[in-house]
This record gives structure tokens, C-alpha cells and sequence, in this order.
DNA sequence: GTCTATATAGCGATAGAC
DNA sequence: GTCTATCGCTATATAGAC
């Protein structure tokens, strides 16, 4: 964001190799040497863009806040909350192979730092608590009463349908899982 | 299972006080001096009931194989099949409290597991798979053709519930979908 | 068998030359 | 702004007295 960065994008490789190295090898397990070999930056200069390890998990949780909130706001060009609730769940299974091997970026997140770091922890629910949000919006469009439940039952199917196949490296689980929401999802009023 | 054991319930201590721990505090944040301390046994003398700290969580998956088992046979008591599933189900409700501050132990430690050590997680889910072949009997005791899928569907409804009421730190989140999943078995044929 | 003292390694973080 | 060298700490694991 400075204008004399010397060179440009440093942060933000650094931020997103870390992302990505979170989600394969979890926060704890995942060093800081690790981040920077990975993003090609020496590991002492890492202090310089952030002052400590927590902050540069921090940014990444905002990274991933960012990847929801454009993946939202592509659902929401689609015509009904119907095809957006359909096509959010399609969401887990577009990447079934990564999912299935580390998974839920964001559920393994929260889940971790829910054993540790508190303020994190909060910062990291934030970002799931905004797909709830958005989920129950549409359900409300959809006239349901009962939208926020209905919206907490398509997130936790999904989270548990991730969390099993990750146990037994079993892609197709949840791909069914995922179509059987869908088929859920077209019963509805 | 020696008869000589000098203090006999040692190991057992070390284990259930491993197995607490490692769920409060997730598998990589506890150290071997908490355990030790917690079960009350000097450090350096885990090494002579377990040869790594590595062995000493294969041990935990075991204990927490051995409380399963128990409790499935408990349930196996009642008549029906149906009410088998819902007593299941319970199971989760009944430390309601513990499962939001800490999430689920057995789902907790597979995720754990699964972003480093190849051999434990293999472990952990056989323990997670003993209970989804238990809930597909009981599926296929009560006619259901697609009962391993309804299986899942149990299952990853109830782990993702307790990901959700863990992340929000919302007890309440919990308990209602478990009973959404009560009113989901009695609708069954 | 029990326990203390310690070896060894790897981590996050910092100091300071350039 | 960039990078190297290193500090201080904590972890697992072991050696060896008792």
C-alpha cells in the first residue's frame, strides 16, 4: 500500500504462500522459516511487514476473508437464492481434492485456534459467521421463517461432510454429501 | 497388565490425563511436562511407560476407542433401533458444555492428526469409523437400503454442528441441531 | 523402577551491518 | 529496506544416580 514499496507484492506472496501452508500443514506445525522459504523472502525480513508470527496469521485470516467476500458477491449475481445457496455448497466440492486431503480452509482455522490463540480464534469465526450470515439471507428471501437454522444446518453439513472425508481420505463422501444438500436444497419451498 | 506394577494405575493416570489434555489443548500444543505434571509423575519417568510421546498419543486414541465401545454397548441395550440412534446423538448433547468450549475429542484429534502424523490419524479414524458402522446397522436394522449414507449424513451433521457451536462459542447452536436430528430419525419410516 | 539433571534441536524474535 | 547471525526459550528425549 506505500508507495515506495521496493518490491511490490513481497507482503502479499508472503501472505498467501502462508495461507496455503496453513491450510496443508495446520497453524501450529507451520514455521515461519517454512513461510518465508516458501515465499521466497529471507526469513529475518519477515519482521519487517509484520511484528510478529500472530500478525501474519492474522493477515492471512483477512486474506481469506477476502476470497469469501468475492466468492459471495459472485453467487450473487446469479438470478435466484435458490442457484446462490446451490452454488455455495458447489463451493467445497470444486476443490474436493484439497479439501478432502487438508480440509476446510476455514473450518481447520477456526478449529485450531479455538486451542489456542483467542483473539484469533474470534477474528477467524468473523469470516465463517459472514457465509451464515449471507447463507441465512437467502434462505429469508426464499420466505423461510426459519432461515438462521436453516442456514446454520446447509454450514454444518458441509463442515461435517468436510471433516469426514478428511478422516478417511474419502473424496466421494463428500461429493455425495454435497449433492445430497443440493437435493435438500431443491425441496424447499 | 504387569504383577509386579509398583503403583499400578500409573500408565492408566498418564493416559486419562493425556486424553483430557490433548482435547482442551489440541494434540501439538500439549506438552509432555503438562501431562506428567497433571498426572502427577515426574517428567523423565513417562519415557519408562512410553517409549515416544508419539506412542503415548497412540495410547489416548486407544483409551478413547475403549469409551466409545462402551458406550455403544450401552446403547445396543435399548430396544430400538431408532432410539439406539437417538441415545447416539445424545451422546453429544450430554457435555454439551465441554464439546462447545473444546469441540469434539474424537473429531478434534482426527483433524489434528491428519495435518501431521500419517500413522495416528490412521488410528484416530478407525475410531470415528467403528461409530459410523454401528449407526449403519442400526440404519439397515430399521430398512434402510441407503443406510451407510444415512450413516454419514448422522454423523457429519453432528460434527459439523459441534465445529460450528465451538467456533461461535454458542452451546445453544448445539443442542438445537441435534434435536433437528432427533425430529430427522423419528421421521424415518 | 524412580527421579533429577541435562543433552540436543528447533522455534520465534532481535541486533546490527550493509 | 534488506539480510545474516545469533539470542533466549522451550520442547522431546536420554543418561545415570539412587
Amino acid at each position: 500500500m506505500t508507495d515506495l514499496d521496493p518490491r511490490p507484492g513481497k507482503r502479499e506472496r508472503l501472505v498467501a504462500g502462508a495461507a496455503d501452508l496453513l491450510h496443508r500443514q495446520g497453524v501450529q506445525r507451520t514455521t515461519l522459516a517454512q513461510i518465508a522459504q516458501h515465499a521466497d523472502v529471507p526469513q529475518g525480513n519477515v519482521y519487517y511487514y509484520f511484528k510478529s508470527r500472530d500478525e501474519l496469521v492474522d493477515a492471512v485470516i483477512e486474506h481469506r476473508r477476502a476470497m469469501v467476500r468475492a466468492e459471495l458477491a459472485r453467487l450473487d449475481k446469479r438470478r435466484t437464492p435458490k442457484s446462490r445457496l446451490k452454488g455455495l455448497a458447489e463451493t467445497w466440492t470444486q476443490s474436493s481434492d484439497t479439501i478432502t486431503s487438508h480440509g476446510c480452509p476455514l473450518g481447520g482455522l477456526s478449529y485450531e485456534l479455538n486451542k489456542s490463540h483467542d483473539g484469533l480464534a474470534e477474528h477467524a469465526a468473523t469470516v465463517l459467521r459472514e457465509i451464515l450470515h449471507w447463507a441465512e439471507a437467502q434462505f429469508r428471501e426464499l420466505g423461510r421463517r426459519d432461515a438462521a437454522a436453516l442456514a446454520v444446518e446447509l454450514l454444518s453439513g458441509i463442515q461435517g461432510a468436510v471433516l469426514l472425508a478428511n478422516t478417511f481420505g474419502d473424496e466421494a463422501l463428500l461429493i455425495s454429501q454435497v449433492r445430497r444438500i443440493e437435493r435438500w436444497l431443491d425441496s424447499l419451498g
